[in-house]
Formats: C-alpha cells, sequence, structure tokens
DNA sequence: CGAGTTTGACCGGCGC
DNA sequence: GCGCCGGTCAAACTCG
C-alpha cells in the first residue's frame, strides 16, 4: 500500500502562515490515514460503493464533533472496470465542518460546475473544480438536512501547484472546524 | 470582456 | 430493458 502524502488540498503549499498544516503533519493521526485503523479516526468513510447518504447517517448520529475528517481508500470501481482502460477514481477526502457558509476559502479558486438535488437531503449538493491550469481537484460541498450548521466538504484528488492565496481568515476557518483529535 | 455561476440536458452505472 | 440516481457538460447568464 502506498504511504498517503499529505493530500489535503491545502497541503501542497507547505506551511505558510497558518499552522494547521504543520499540526496535521506533525500529527500521528495522519499515520491513520492509512486505513488500517478503521476505528482509529471518525466513522465518516467515503468509498465509491458506499451510498453517500448512508455515510452521512452516521455522521448525523456523531454530532458532537464540530469537523470530521475522513479518507477514503484508493478506490477503483470493482464491477464497472472496462477492459483496457480501467476507470480509477481518486481518493476522496471528506470534512465535515460546522459553517454557516458553504464554501470554505481554503486558498484555492475553484469554479463551480455543477448543482444537483440529492435524495434525503432538503439541500443541493454542488460540484467545485480546481480552476488552475492542469489541477483538476474536484470538491463536492453538501449540507445536512438535519443539521443545517452541518457541511460535507468531499475532496477528490490533490494540487498539483502552491496555495493560490494566503488566507488571512484561514485561522477563522480552523476555529469554525474545531479540529477533533482523538490523540 | 473575462471569470465564475446557474441550470437543464445528457450520460453511465446500478438495481430491479 | 427500464428507471433512478449521481456526476458532468455546456450554453446562457451575471458580475466586477
Amino acid at each position: 500500500m502506498e504511504k498517503f502524502q499529505m493530500l489535503f488540498p491545502f497541503s501542497s503549499a507547505g506551511p505558510p502562515s497558518c499552522s494547521l498544516s504543520s499540526t496535521l503533519t506533525n500529527s500521528h493521526g495522519f499515520n491513520n490515514f492509512q486505513g488500517d485503523n478503521p476505528n482509529g479516526f471518525l466513522g465518516l468513510k467515503i468509498d465509491n460503493q458506499v451510498p453517500r447518504t448512508e455515510e452521512f447517517k452516521d455522521l448525523n448520529s456523531s454530532s458532537s464533533q464540530s469537523i470530521n475528517f475522513s479518507v477514503g481508500s484508493e478506490t477503483e470501481l470493482k464491477s464497472g472496470q472496462k477492459k483496457g482502460g480501467k476507470k480509477i477514481r481518486k481518493p476522496r477526502y471528506a470534512f465535515q465542518t460546522r459553517s454557516r457558509v458553504d464554501i470554505l476559502d481554503d486558498g484555492y479558486r475553484w469554479r463551480k460546475y455543477g448543482q444537483k438535488a440529492v435524495k434525503n437531503n432538503k439541500f443541493p449538493r454542488s460540484y467545485y473544480r480546481c480552476t488552475h491550469q492542469g489541477c483538476n481537484v474536484k470538491k463536492q460541498v453538501q449540507r445536512l438536512t438535519k443539521d443545517e450548521g452541518t457541511v460535507i466538504t468531499t475532496y477528490e484528488g490533490m494540487h498539483t501547484h502552491p496555495i493560490e492565496k494566503q488566507t488571512d481568515n484561514f485561522e477563522q476557518i480552523l476555529n469554525q472546524m474545531q479540529i477533533y483529535t482523538p490523540f
């Protein structure tokens, strides 16, 4: 199994003014993102085979946390592979944040390319793509029906470029996120 | 005028 | 095969 590098979108720029990256990289908890520790982290699990509504049901039940991280496995579609060209899905990383705003300003520039109503959720899911040339990182943003203050942000892929702008308000975001570390 | 958003159409996967 | 659903496309539109 490959090592997980820091795949969070705000990681590739290195630790600028904010302390999140270093905090996370130094955190032992990050090693648990390898996935051998299913219960060591949080309940949210992103896997392409699992209907997302089910995952979020779990999240609802664990609403005591203000933020959850999770890492999806490096998923391939097991049944959907075509001969020769297999479809490889990038790993996905989900955040659960408490925020009144849907869009977390993580320093990258995103362009919205779609919005869909999802089942069992009165809020639509929004689809964003990183606008940087050659960087096809995507993210989905969805608000929970049960808890309107909770937003799920799912990142897919890894940024191939440094952060676009220094986010002075990043600390505010961090405060909103109230990172949960079980260590 | 360029960059980003909105929104309906389209497509592929999956279950029945 | 059909219908449902999630994800993406792209034209029209808005905004700075």
